[in-house]
DNA sequence: TCAATTAGTCAGAAAAACATGACCACCTTA
DNA sequence: TAAGGTGGTCATGTTTTTCTGACTAATTGA
């Protein structure tokens, strides 16, 4: 009926690992953002009510460990980092998109 | 660019909110397993290496509010209770599988 | 009738996730 | 040269999730 991979010893299924880095507290929050524009810290930090440095550091490093968001410094004047979706992040919009016409 | 809903105050946003269903401990590999054949508690239970009656059960029951599975008794001779996949489940298939391909 | 299997629940402990506040280093503008 | 913004880290504490072990209740086979 389905060719889904169950083999389901803990992670050695992508789909569940992808899950995985997707879900926290901030990350889906980050990832919506980030395909609407880069991503910068104190803006974030701003921007996301009831959010903290910690975490936000946090998912932001696990977004970029993971693939999906890239990190890169701007060679501006007061340097600035920016957070931009990978190509891999950009491919998991239409994903997302579907998802949401599932409701 | 996208039209990806970007109305990140919590959860007005549903593949958050599907995300966030399909979060957790076992749920992914409930799902997982339960395209394959209608999940039995106990059965889980030894399936599942590390799991517990405590998780499973939570887990279960959280993936049946969100309508993706749905538990069924079956009157058979020592009773049994089914969960199986439901329309909506079953739709989830194919995103899960564009997810998989994306690694 | 005793043991085992079915499918759980409940209280409490342990582990993981998240938040808070202090601090740091760099750069810029006043 | 002091204040404010950039982008963080670190130690600690709180909150949430997950696990453990004891228990329940109904059914079945020996």
């Amino acid at each position: 009926m389905t060719t889904l991979n169950a083999d389901n010893t803990d992670d050695n299924c992508p789909a569940q690992a992808l899950l995985k880095t997707l879900s926290g507290k901030w990350k889906p929050q980050l990832f919506k953002l980030a395909t609407i524009a880069p991503l910068r810290f104190n803006n974030l930090l701003r921007q996301l009510d009831g959010s903290n440095k910690q975490s936000l550091s946090a998912a932001l490093k696990e977004l970029a460990e993971a693939g999906i968001l890239c990190k890169h410094t701007l060679q501006t004047k007061p340097l600035h980092i920016e957070y931009s979706l990978t190509e891999k992040g950009k491919l998991m919009i239409p994903i997302f998109q579907e998802l949401e016409g599932l409701i």
